[in-house]
DNA sequence: CCAATATACTCACTGAATGACTATATCTAA
DNA sequence: TTAGATATAGTCATTCAGTGAGTATATTGG
C-alpha cells in the first residue's frame, strides 16, 4: 500500500507538494492555496479548483494536513489547514530529492522544487540544480546506449529516442540558465 | 459524450489510435497486437499488456472495433479484431489531423501517426511534418507573447514558460531531422 | 435593488495505469 | 520423460488525475 503509494509517484505528477510547501509558508484554506498556486507557479501547473480540493482531502486522509472548520456567519464554512509532523517529513524529503528524468518531470515537478527552495534560501536551489543536473547526464548517457541498441532498421523507434534524447539535453542547457538568472537576481 | 469524448483527447494520450492502425493493416487479436506495438513503436508508447486489452475493450464498446470469439482446443479463446467503418473513419480522421503542441504529444502521439503515414505511403509523412511544424510555430509565437506578458517579478513563472519554448523550439528541429531521415532511408 | 462576480466548496464520472490473478501451451535441459 | 521455465491470452480490482456540473453565500457596481 505504502509502496505502491511512492512507486507511483514516478509517473503521476500533481501539484500536492506544492500544496505543502505553500502550507509551510502559512495556513491556509483551500481557496487560497489555489490562488497561490495560479499567482507564483501558474505557468507550471495547470490545476483546476476541484483538482486542489481533491488533492487536499486526500493529503489529510493521509495524515499529512489538518484542517479545521470554522464556520462562518453567512459564508460556507472554511477549512484551515496546516501541515502535521508527518507532512512537514513529507515536504522535506521531496525537497531533498531528485526528480525523475523526464522533460515534464523536471519542466514541472523540479521547477516547483526549485521555487520553494528558492524562497528559503537561493544558494539550496543551485546545489539542487547542480545535482539535477549529473543525475540528468547519467540519464542521457543511458539513453544514447540503449539508442545505439535499436535495430537501425526500426527507423520510427531510432527517431521516437533521438527525439527523446535531445529534449532531455536541452533541458540541462536550460537549468544552466536557470541558475544564471537566479544568481544575477540576488 | 461524443464531445467530451473528443475533446477529452487534447491531454489523454493513449495508444488506441497506434492500435487502430495495427488493425488496418491486419486484423489481430490483443497480445499480437501487443507484441506489434512493441516492436515497432516500442521506445514511443511503454503501455502495459493489460492497458492493451482496457483500449481494445473500450473501442470495442464504441464500436470502432469488433471481435470475433475463437475458440481454441486446449488454450484459452482467441478474440481476433477487426476494424469496422466508424473505425476506419476514426482512424481516418486522426491520421490528417494534426497534434497539440506539447513536447509529449509531438514526440508520442505525432510520432506514431508517422509511423502510420510513412509505412502506407512516405510522401504522406513528409506533408504532414510540414503541416505539424507549422502550427508548431504559431504556437510558439502565441506562447512567447505570453511570456512577455508574465509580471517579470513572477520569476519562476518565466523560468517555466521559457524551459517550455525552448523544447518546442527544439521539437521543430527535430521534426526537421526526421524529415532528412526519412527522405534518405528511400 | 438587481445582476454579475468572487468565494468556498461537493459530487459524480471518465480514463490511464498498474498489479495480481487465472489458465493453457510449448519448449528445454537434466 | 518429465519438471520447470517461458510464452500465449486474457480478466478483475483498484488507485489516481482531471473535468464538469452543481450548490451556496457574499460582495460590488450600476
Amino acid at each position: 500500500m505504502t509502496i505502491s503509494n511512492e512507486s507511483r509517484r514516478t509517473s503521476g505528477l500533481s501539484p500536492e507538494y506544492a500544496l505543502l510547501g505553500f502550507l509551510e509558508q502559512s495556513r491556509a484554506h483551500g481557496y487560497e492555496l489555489h490562488q497561490k498556486l495560479l499567482e507564483h507557479l501558474g505557468e507550471i501547473w495547470h490545476t483546476s479548483l476541484s483538482q486542489t480540493y481533491n488533492i487536499l482531502t486526500r493529503l489529510e486522509e493521509q495524515g499529512f494536513i489538518q484542517g479545521t472548520t470554522q464556520e462562518q456567519e453567512k459564508r460556507p464554512a472554511k477549512r484551515r489547514f496546516h501541515l502535521t509532523a508527518a507532512g512537514k517529513r513529507r515536504l522535506e524529503t521531496w525537497m531533498t530529492s531528485i526528480s525523475v528524468c523526464s522533460v515534464r518531470a523536471i519542466r514541472v515537478e523540479f521547477m516547483t522544487r526549485l521555487y520553494f527552495l528558492y524562497t528559503r534560501n537561493p544558494a539550496d536551489a543551485l546545489e539542487a540544480i547542480q545535482a539535477q543536473t549529473v543525475s540528468l547526464q547519467t540519464h542521457i548517457a543511458r539513453l544514447k546506449e540503449r539508442l545505439n541498441n535499436i535495430d537501425s532498421g526500426q527507423i520510427f523507434n531510432c527517431m521516437g529516442m533521438s527525439l527523446r534524447i535531445r529534449q532531455l539535453e536541452v533541458l540541462v542547457e536550460s537549468l544552466n540558465e536557470c541558475k544564471i538568472q537566479m544568481s544575477t537576481k540576488q
